[in-house]
DNA sequence: TATTGTTTTAAACGCTTGTTTAAAATTGTT
DNA sequence: AACAATTTTAAACAAGCGTTTAAAACAATA
């Protein structure tokens, strides 16, 4: 695995960063090119335009997220092992590109907004047959009966709103970006532990 | 209670709905001028700037959504009934005005962004005694222990994060805006719930 | 009505934006 | 070494940006 030190790769690694902590309309051609170390005209000559570029960005920090967690769901574990250890993924992966939830929901709010193909990605997911194991415990009783919208939205919203709301939290409680940190972790347990009871009321094994 | 139809009020109120709409990078000047029927210059002749005009949107939807729930938690009832009704009316809130927490998060985020003063305003939230309640409560151990910051996480991260990702869950799940804003109907049900068995484990009135 | 002060307008300001151009530099090939 | 193709550059383009200006329209007062 070499490392592509291309000037396209280059100028569609800067773009990346750039575009995730500024967004599309926050940042211009030339800073992406000053932040990759070239001249601004080959942007344009590498990738046609702007929009094209953000396009590729887009996708990517999409997939990333999206494709971080089909492997998880792939594991030969129980269920609420699943859900535990995907939870615990999504906080470490969060820590990691704490700017990619924000950025894909501002994006696809945006008028002009960046719409694409989502369906392959979220079959990916499904493939992975963790949405029928779901279906399958909430017929037979030992999962509480709840539709995959509102699953899918309490995990997410419990693991991707505090990292969104970061610099809110900070000035709401005065408190630095080290502290906020350290509050995560727990947070993160705190999560785990009230998603899991409720998923799973009968369950006992909850520690 | 007399409209105000002057045009510096006209002004501020297109701009309060096209900043909301579109962040501050996301419009220009005239297209706010235009939404409220007037010169470009006006803007300026009566807020000095952009920025000036926005940071009095920015202060006012501040305060919309906090001041929103300050008077909930004067009411009289019991800290469970509280948050019962708390999230209720978070939901109510937020139906009316989902571009709100986007938006405050968004412009916190953003380099040069919004910072304003907090401190009176969760100061009026703090002095409705809720908090205090929490800790007394938490003393007696008829609540889990839990820091504030993690309390307030998980009551703002199932209320907002539905109604922030509405656009991502929408084409994830391929439904439309009224199936969508039917699944937030029982959605907020289940994070009552939820909430409610986790903060107060020993409480045996839960429905 | 004449003279204020205020509000609104069209036009322009300098600057930055995304994008294009045409020449220069570099690389590859024979 | 000579030519061709590719890559990089500096400069320019028109369009749009926030903001300012100076004159026009309006309102109020005397």
């Amino acid at each position: 695995m070499k490392k592509d030190t291309s000037t396209e790769a280059k100028i569609k690694e800067a773009a990346k960063t750039v575009f995730l902590a500024k967004g599309f309309e926050g940042c211009t051609s030339r800073e992406i090119a000053n932040a990759a170390g070239m001249n601004v005209a080959l942007v344009n000559y590498y990738f046609r335009s702007k929009s094209q570029l953000f396009k590729l960005v887009f996708q990517s920090a999409v997939e990333d997220i999206v494709l971080s967690t089909v492997h998880i769901f792939k594991t030969e574990q129980t269920l609420i092992e699943k859900m535990r250890y995907f939870i615990e993924k999504e906080y470490e992966f969060l820590a990691k590109h704490p700017e990619i939830p924000n950025f894909i929901i501002n994006e696809m709010n945006r008028e002009d907004g960046c719409f694409i193909e989502y369906n392959h990605l979220f079959q990916q997911v499904a493939e992975t047959g963790i949405f029928n194991e779901c279906m399958t415990e909430q017929a037979a009783g030992r999962m509480r009966e709840i539709s995959l919208v509102s699953m899918i939205l309490l995990i997410m919203s419990n693991c991707q709103y505090p990292t969104i709301s970061k610099k809110l939290m900070q000035s709401i409680h005065q408190i630095s970006e080290d502290e906020y940190a350290g509050q995560l972790i727990s947070h993160r347990s705190h999560v785990t532990e009230m998603i899991i009871a409720y998923l799973f009321p009968k369950n006992l094994s909850n520690t």
